[in-house]
DNA sequence: AGTTTTTTGTACCGTATCGCATAAAAATAG
DNA sequence: CTATTTTTATGCGATACGGTACAAAAAACT
C-alpha cells in the first residue's frame, strides 16, 4: 500500500536533493535577498513546480530552517558521540560546528555560518513566525547541550549550574558563527572554542 | 569662516536626526528588507533628497554601519567608566549592551539587538565590502575589552591570555544580542552575562 | 531685479519581484 | 483508445524596487 504508484505524471526532481538546493541559496543570501528565480535557477525547477511542492517563499523557507536544524542536531549528535567525557565532547561538538560554519563539510562547501543565526535573526523582527523560529532553534541548541552535559556529569553538577553553563556555550556556538561568516578562519574559531569550553565548564574529577 | 551662509535653497531637515531615522529603519529591518521607500516615510524626505543628501541605498547602510559603531563606543565607555576593577566594569558594559540590545535605553526602544550582528551579517556573504565592514566592528569590539582589561589588569595577565578573554566576551556579548533579537528578556540575558564575566575572567588578587 | 546655487517635489524609466492562469506533457485507470 | 490525474513550461499581471530627469522653490550673490 505504500508503494501506490501515482496516478499522474511524475516528477522529474527528487524533493530531498532539490529542498538541499534550496537551502544552500537561503544559506547564502539570507530570506529577503533571496528571490524565486535564484531558487528556480539553483534546482533547476520553475517557479509553478516550486510553488506546488514547497509553498510560498515563507513556506520553504521555514521548511529549510527546520531542516536546517535536524541536520545540525544530527550533525553535532554524531560529533560528540565520538568520544567520552564533558569537555572531550564539547569540544569535539564546538569543533564539528566549527566545520560547518567554516565550510569545510561536504554539508556546505562554504563559510557561511549557522544558517538560523546568520540568516533568520535578520527576519525576526518583522515577523513573529520568524521570531519563533529563531527561539525555537535556540532553545533546542539550548536543551542539547544541557542533555550532554547532564548525561556526562550525572549529577554532579546542580541543574541550574548546567543550564547556564548550557547556554553559555550555545551563545559562544553562536558568536563563533559570526565570525564564521564574517570570515575568521576554522583555527583561530577552534582555539577560542577549546579555551571557552575549559573555562566554562567546570573542572571535575572524572574530567 | 566656518558658518559661511551657503549659497541655494537651505535644508529642510537636520542631516544627524535624519541618519538616527535611517538607522531605526535599518536596524528593524536589515538592508535587504528595508526599501528606500520606508526610509522616505520615516524620514519625511523623499527619494532624490536622501540621495543628494547620503547617496545610493548601499552607501547609506554603510554609514550607518559606521555611525552605530561609534554610538556603540562611547555608550559602552561611558557604561564601563562608571566603577573601577576588571569584573565590575565589563558586567557594567555587558549590562549597558543588554539594555540597548533589549530596546531599554534612549537609542533605541525596540529589541533589535546589535545592528551589526543583526543585519549587516546576513549581507555579508554576498558581498565583500560588507564582510569587511562586519570584521572591522568585530574588530573594534575584540580590541575595546582588550584594552579595558589590559588597563585594569596591570600586566597581571599575558598578552595572548588577555585577547583571548577579550574574544569570548565579544563571543559572548554577540551571542546575548541574537537572544535580544530573538525575544529574551534582559534579566535573563543579564544572569547570563555576569555569570560569564566570572568565568572568562581569571579571578585576580585585587579582584 | 536678476542671476546663481542648492534643495525639493513630481513623475518617470527600466527592471525585478511574487504569485498564478493556462495549456502542453506524461503518466495511470478504465 | 479515451478519460483522468499530476507535473511541467510559458507567460502574464500587478506591484515594488532603486535610481534619476526635470522643473519649481528658496535662499544668497551681484
Amino acid at each position: 500500500m505504500k508503494t501506490e504508484t501515482k496516478r499522474g505524471r511524475p516528477r522529474k526532481f527528487d524533493e530531498d536533493k532539490t529542498l538541499d538546493q534550496i537551502m544552500q541559496v537561503f544559506w547564502k543570501n539570507g530570506y529577503a535577498a533571496t528571490s524565486l528565480d535564484q531558487i528556480a535557477e539553483a534546482t533547476g525547477l520553475n517557479r509553478p513546480s516550486l510553488y506546488a511542492a514547497f509553498g510560498s517563499k515563507k513556506d520553504m523557507y521555514l521548511t529549510i530552517v527546520d531542516r536546517f536544524a535536524d541536520r545540525m542536531h544530527t550533525y553535532l549528535g554524531a560529533a560528540g558521540a565520538r568520544t567520552t567525557g564533558v569537555k572531550p565532547r564539547l569540544k569535539f561538538i564546538l569543533a564539528a560546528a566549527i566545520d560547518l560554519y567554516t565550510g569545510q563539510t561536504e554539508l556546505n562547501g562554504e563559510p557561511y555560518g549557522c544558517l538560523a543565526i546568520s540568516t533568520l535573526q535578520t527576519e525576526a523582527v518583522q515577523d513573529a513566525e520568524f521570531r519563533e523560529a529563531l527561539d525555537a532553534v535556540i532553545a533546542r541548541m539550548d536543551k542539547g547541550i544541557a542533555s550532554l552535559i547532564r548525561h556526562e556529569t550525572q549529577g554532579s553538577m546542580g541543574e541550574t549550574e548546567l543550564k547556564e553553563a548550557a547556554q553559555h556555550l550555545a551563545l559562544i556556538l553562536h558568536g563563533l558563527s559570526i565570525r564564521a561568516r564574517a570570515g575568521e578562519s576554522p583555527e583561530v574559531l577552534k582555539a577560542l572554542a577549546e579555551s571557552a569550553v575549559d573555562k566554562i565548564v567546570p573542572t571535575t574529577s572524572e574530567s
